[in-house]
DNA sequence: TTGCATCCGGTACTCAGGTACAGGCTTACC
DNA sequence: GGTAAGCCTGTACCTGAGTACCGGATGCAA
C-alpha cells in the first residue's frame, strides 16, 4: 500500500516523471507524503488531477490559471465569485474566439496573397496592389498583375 | 549622407534599436557598412526590409522562415521550386486554417462546459456527463446521461 | 574641447512549459 | 546481501522572439 511512486503515476497519467516535480514547483500538485528514505508516496487521486490539468491546459488555460482553478476547487466553502471554472471558462471562451478571429483575419490576407499571385516578399512591398498589409508603404511601384522577375 | 544610424532605421521601423542587432545575427539583415569609428550604416531600403519583416510575421511566419523568404528573394535567378512566397504562403494557410479549426473545437468545448454549468473541474472530472475531455476518466460519479469520449 | 547622446560587443534575462543531465541515495527483487 | 532500476536534489538547457544591462568607445554640436 501507501501509495505510487513518481513514475507510477507519471506513466498513469502519461507524462514525463520530471513533470511532476515541475508541477509540485509550481503549485498545481500538493507535496505528497515521502517514504522513510525520501521517495515521493502519491495517492491514486493524483493521476485524475494529472488529467485535469491536462484537459485544462488543452482547453488554452495557463498553467497559472489552472492552478488558480485547482484551488478555488479546494476551498469552494468560502467561495470567491470570479474564481469558478464557470466565470473562467466564459473569460477564457471570449479570448479563444478573439484569437480565431485573428486568425481568419490572416487567413483571408493569405488567400488574397496566393489569389494575387504575389511571389516575392520584398517585391510585394513596392507594390500597392499586393494585399498583404506592410502599414506604411515604400515608393510606389509599376503594378499589373503578375510577378515580373 | 552615408546611411542611417541604428537608432535612426529602429526608429523609422518602429523596432528596439536592439532588434536590429538580433536580426542581423538570425541573418535577417545584412551585415551594413561602417562608420570609421565601427558604428552601423544602413541603406534607406532597411527601413522596407524591416517592415516586410514585420509583415510576414503578422501572417504566421517564423523568422527563420521570413529569413528564407528574403533570401529566395534575392536570387531569384536561380529560382528554387519551393522557396517562392506562393508556395509558402499556401503552406502556412493550411497551417492557419487548421489551428482555426484546433481551436473551434475548443472554442465549442467551452461553450458546452458553460452551458452545462459546470464550476469545479476536479468535481467534473469524476462526472461522465461534463463536457471537458478529460481522456480517460477516473471512479464513477452520480450522473444521469453521459457522452464520454 | 567638452559634454552628452548614441552606439559598440558580449552576456544574461524574460515568458511558458517543460526536458535533460550529473552525482548520489533508496527500493525491490533474487 | 548484492545488484539494478528507480528516485532524489540541483542545475542547466530547449524553443521563439526579443529585451536589458554593462563598461567602454564614437559622433556630433556648441
Amino acid at each position: 500500500m501507501s501509495g505510487l511512486r513518481s513514475g507510477q503515476v507519471a506513466a498513469a497519467a502519461g507524462v514525463n516523471p520530471q513533470t511532476l516535480r515541475y508541477y509540485e514547483r509550481r503549485g498545481l500538485l500538493a507535496e505528497p507524503d515521502r517514504s522513510l528514505g525520501g521517495h515521493r508516496l502519491y495517492p491514486a487521486e493524483t493521476v485524475t488531477v494529472l488529467r485535469v490539468i491536462k484537459a485544462a491546459q488543452r482547453l488554452g488555460f495557463t498553467l497559472d490559471e489552472v492552478a488558480e482553478l485547482l484551488d478555488a476547487s479546494q476551498h469552494r466553502h468560502g467561495r470567491h465569485p470570479d474564481a469558478g471554472l464557470r466565470v473562467r471558462a466564459q473569460a477564457k471562451l471570449a479570448e479563444v474566439e478573439a484569437k480565431i478571429a485573428d486568425l481568419q483575419v490572416i487567413a483571408d490576407t493569405l488567400r488574397a496573397a496566393v489569389k494575387a499571385g504575389c511571389d516575392d516578399l520584398v517585391e510585394c512591398a513596392g507594390q500597392p496592389c499586393c494585399p498583404i498589409p506592410f502599414a506604411t508603404i515604400a515608393p510606389g511601384g509599376t503594378c499589373s498583375s503578375g510577378s515580373p522577375a
